[in-house]
DNA sequence: TCAGGTTGCGCAATCGATGTTGCAAGAGAA
DNA sequence: TTCTCTTGCAACATCGATTGCGCAACCTGA
């Protein structure tokens, strides 16, 4: 068992009749730029071990000013957020450093605090993901010089890795009018037979990028397109709910078209759609901007368009090692076509 | 905008023409108690947010010995998992400190190295949930004098707090029973026309008393139980799509009732469930001791339990609070009945 | 034997915040 | 006026690891 009082360096140094000058340098395998001798740094190390000593991370983090921490800040604990978050454990792991994640519920001021305190903590880099106001952290990061990276959500000023959400969501769309054709839906002849664009919030870019990316696919189409078509103003659950619930009242019926934007929009719609009758939902083409595998295995198919969350993740460290300047890069989704049945 | 090279207590010393010490009192809120003038306070404090000062929390926590950082080490990051997490992080923000969330991958090694490196980092507590090895991972937070508790997995030698699975398992199993009975199952009668237990680690105490739960309902109902209806070696995903299958191949069909093992078992087994024909699926009643909003959308009934998350993590807070010694609280699950349809 | 080079290691300052101790100035009492 | 309190604050040691600097001891060749 180990002490119960910590050790220092000081107490390995009186057990190895050494200085702790010089323990420092045989653990921290300095030694030989420290022209210590390799006997002794040996030593030095096999008494530690027997120890079981672990230097005070604070103490170091106080004298080098590097903290070894390496931080995700997240906007919630839904899939894709996690997955993100998996990725980035691992990989922080694999370069000796110590992952800490932390979701600020898409909150700008929580995300101001939390940046701060971390900064307080010297960390080392902070990688954000979906922030709110990329432009407001970056500057708080820079200040504190402090590295970073945005992931998801652009930033006008510091590197940046997206998904190509126009691309992806005129693909999705595209997959979405395939679906209709192949079921005879007379598109554009009544207000029902189109696509509806459900969930996400307007003034970010990657919901943004995505209205367009549907626009295009349905004008290239219809050579027209309405803009009651277009329900975006939050990622919330509950107002998907009563989003999808609206339009059902006000279309009297499902239209034969949905394009849901995000995996938290999917699963608020579905709470009303579960109430509807099977014959209903068949009658609409979904599709969903997120890649949820229970998606594939409703009692309607569901077109979705996966993120590709590891290579976001490698290409944001790739960012950070470079320490590139403000660019933003582009990760093409993939589709997950419906199964045919 | 703040300083770019950062500030201490002592260049706000010299702008308020106080001392370090005294600085530091008053942003403190000590200052009462050092006796620091009411005005010479107020001073220092505006002068510490006009410049934006944040304090140097490694120098602090060296000095202090305490962190302001309290972990939660958990397997990975589902659903449940996740859930927990936020519950979490609002917590202990609420508490004024700095949530740090971390996965194991379900990897007793790297639940060491990570209680470790946490302890080096003068942790204040830490919250293990769905540990691998309990006992040694108590002994190294005692031996580091680190306040601890466990969730969702109980430890003999620390306050724990955990679903208690074995009457969750028991209130499903009969649900399944009659959700079967209402389908007029003849229960019993062949290989097929009973409940099988798949996935999980019987190894791990919530699998054992889930097991139990399980068998027992079973059994009052049918007065026996073939070991071969359980299969719980392990809650990886890809294993349970294999279990499944297996399990299908060898009834020469679907068991007319299936008890689900965690929301990763059922994933899992939901990528074989959907090569399957609709029929086929309802004439299987599952049940998922987890909860996943989705579950209640599939073409087939499924019967949920789900742990209350919110529930466990405030006990679990209660218990590091009142600096419990070791028990374990049993928090009741609740069941989520398919809907009727 | 001595200048000059190399090898091996310890001294002491430092990072920034905290808190104990002690000192000076003013208030009140004698 | 002198003595005792009280008030208000600064000096300084401290937490533990890191690192620039420098000092011995030893070696080598002249």
């Amino acid at each position: 068992m180990t002490k119960l009082q910590k050790e220092t360096i000081y107490d390995i140094a009186q057990k190895a009749g050494a200085s702790a000058s010089t323990v420092s340098a045989a653990l921290n395998g300095t030694w030989k730029k420290r022209r210590i001798a390799k006997v002794t740094a040996e030593r030095i190390i096999a008494i530690a071990q027997e120890q079981g000593y672990s230097a005070n991370l604070q103490a170091r983090a106080l004298r080098t000013s590097r903290s070894g921490l390496v931080a995700l800040l997240i906007p919630e604990y839904n899939r894709f957020f996690s997955n993100i978050a998996q990725t980035f454990s691992a990989e922080v792991r694999a370069r000796n450093q110590c992952p800490v994640i932390i979701s600020t519920a898409r909150d700008p001021e929580e995300e101001r605090r939390t940046v701060s305190d971390l900064t307080a903590w010297n960390i080392d880099a902070i990688f954000f993901v979906g922030s709110v106001a990329p432009e407001d952290l970056s500057r708080h990061c820079t200040a504190a010089q402090v590295p970073h990276v945005f992931v998801d959500q652009p930033c006008a000023i510091a590197p940046s890795v997206v998904t190509d959400s126009r691309t992806g969501a005129h693909i999705l769309t595209r997959e979405i009018i395939a679906s209709m054709r192949a079921r005879d839906v007379p598109i554009g002849a009544s207000p029902r037979d189109t696509i509806y664009f459900v969930g996400g919030d307007r003034l970010l870019p990657s919901t943004r990028n995505r209205v367009e990316g549907f626009s295009e696919a349905l004008y290239a189409h219809l050579g027209r397109l309405d803009p009651d078509q277009i329900i975006a103003q939050t990622y919330d659950l509950d107002a998907a709910t009563a989003s999808i619930s609206a339009l059902y009242t006000r279309l009297g019926g499902l239209p034969r078209g949905l394009f849901i934007n995000s995996d938290s929009v999917f699963e608020g719609a579905l709470r009303f759609l579960a109430t509807l009758p099977e014959a209903e939902l068949t009658s609409c083409s979904f599709g969903v901007f997120d890649y949820e595998p229970y998606g594939q295995l409703l009692r309607f198919p569901v077109h979705m368009m996966r993120q590709r969350h590891k290579m976001l993740v490698h290409r944001a460290f790739a960012l950070l090692d470079e320490a590139s300047p403000p660019v933003i890069e582009m990760v093409q989704p993939e589709l997950y076509p419906a199964p045919l049945r």
